[in-house]
This record gives C-alpha cells, structure tokens and sequence, in this order.
DNA sequence: TAAATACTTGCAAGTAAGTTGCATTTATGA
DNA sequence: TCATAAATGCAACTTACTTGCAAGTATTTA
C-alpha cells in the first residue's frame, strides 16, 4: 500500500496490542485504513492473496484484531461476516438490495431507543447493537426505471 | 403439534400462498407459531427431524415461506440464519452475548432515525432495517457475580 | 373416487465460509 | 546475531447451506 507514514501508525496499532508487525497485518489494516464500509472476509482475500497471504493467516488475523477491537464485526443479509475499522466512530450501514453496494451511515440516533429497551428486556446492560437499513440506492433505481 | 385449529390455520395460510398441505410445512409453521422468538434452521432441524422431515426439504420450505412473506430472515452474530413469524409485527430482538438467550422486543422507535438516514444516503426508498441489541440478561448476570 | 400430473420430498454429492493441527518460518527482545 | 515465542502456510476438517435427480404424494379433473 501507498504511503510509509500510515503503514508506521499501523505498526504503532498492533504494538499496542503486543502483535507483532507482520507484513500480512500491515496489509491487511492498510487496508480497512483506505475502506470506508464494512469489508468482507472473500474480498480481503482476494487483495491479499496477490501478496502470498494465507486464507488461514487472514482469518486468524481478523480474530485477533477483532479482540483487540480495532476492526468490529458486522453481519448484513449476507452468510458472510463483514468487517470494518472500530474507531471509525458510532455509525450504521446502507445496503442496497439490488447491487449489494454498501454505505456507512454517520452518527446514530438510537440512544433513547435502547434506554426504553433496557428497561423492558429485564437485561442488565445493553453492551452493543447493530442497525443496518436495507433499500435501493439511487443508481440501481434509475437502471430499474431503464428496463 | 397439540392442537387441531391452529392446524387448520397453517393450511389456509399455506393454500393462499399456493403452497402444498405437506406434513413438513404443517409442522414448521406449528413451530413458528408456538416460538415467540428467531430460530435457528439447526433448531429447527433438530426438532423436524424426529418427525423423519429431511435438512434439506426443510431448508426449501424456509425459503419458500420467506418468499410468501410468511416467515422473515433475522440475522444475529452468528454464522447461521434465524427466522421467526413475519405477522408478529415490527419489532427488534436482544441477544444475551454470554447465553445467546434471545428475546423479542415489541415495537420500534426508529422511524425518526430511518427518515433521516433516507435523506442522507441518496437511497430512493428504505424497505428494511434491522435493529439487533447485544448485552447481557439479568440470569447471566447473577450467575457472573457468583464466581 | 381413481387416475393424471405437477408439486414435494429424500438421498447423495457438492459448495462456501470458517476452523484446527502441526511443522516451518520470522519478528523481536536479549 | 541468536534464541524463542509468535505467526504463518498447508492439508484436512467442520458447519451451513445448495443442487440434481429419481421417487413419492397432494391436488386437479374427469
């Protein structure tokens, strides 16, 4: 990947976590520092193989930058688990049900929605939720009206 | 399954959407109708197959109860899908992350969100969302303070 | 109510996504 | 620069789900 300052602060990230700056890694978080959507585990890999990058390589490190909870899991209609930077701060994704495209979403309104549900779930706390919105996006809307 | 009525029920509900009588499908929709929660297909199998209904004859009829807009797809963290009851109304789900324990949650307050995201996004129409919260339920708790 | 037929099912085998075990390689602290 | 614990790659495996096809069964129609 392009530029030597970013790849430092991702050495700098993984020092942090006691990982070891392997040349799989760097890749790999260089690449979810150029992504602006959730990625998936197929599409990382077929960026990453290109540089001899195992498949079993890369899952084991999904796992453990997950842990550390510098990327965070998201699962959308897909079978597959989606991936994305954590502190990309508080957001929600789009999907489009014609192309699959993905958008983030910035903030999140949801804060007196889950204060209500607290109190009714009987759960002690709410630690995490997920909100995906699911429609059509505007370039698939016009090739349908096209047909 | 118990009761005969309820029987009666599943095969208009199956008749109407073209679907054939088949023990299988009148017992997978008894199941649904008797689970006021997501389950799980593997759930579902473990319970079909007592009655000798086969993986994939019940993977089929999920699908063509989703497609009659019968039963809706609800995907949680896990790798495997959920579905529950689509007539139930809308409603969202909390997930217990130390049991896995879910339960249902009645309504929604996010249409203000959602009409705000329809504006941001360049989406010409929002069909769906979803809204899944991850803590952990007041059981769990209890048995954590013990140890 | 029995035969025709189109819908359903079960079995076998296949695919996709993710996991495990283990021998080899490599980043890093001494 | 060496020792060593961490990380990797390969092969094989599991789980969740799918496909093709022959055999069975719910409905239609006569």
């Amino acid at each position: 990947m392009q530029c030597i300052e970013h790849s430092t602060q991702s050495k700098a990230v993984l020092q942090e976590g006691k990982l070891r700056a392997t040349s799989a890694r760097l890749a790999l978080l260089e690449i979810f520092r150029h992504t602006q959507k959730p990625i998936s585990v197929g599409d990382l890999f077929v960026m990453l193989k290109k540089l001899g990058v195992d498949k079993v390589t890369l899952y084991r490190n999904v796992e453990s930058l997950e842990k550390l909870g510098i990327i965070r899991q998201v699962r959308l209609k897909d079978r597959q688990a989606y991936y994305e930077l954590a502190n990309h701060g508080h957001h929600h994704h789009v999907v489009c049900t014609s192309c699959g495209k993905i958008k983030d979403m910035s903030g999140c309104g949801i804060n007196i929605v889950n204060k209500r549900f607290l109190k009714v779930s009987g759960f002690t706390k709410i630690t995490e939720h997920s909100l995906e919105f699911f429609g059509v996006c505007s370039s698939c809307a016009i090739s349908e009206s096209k047909k």
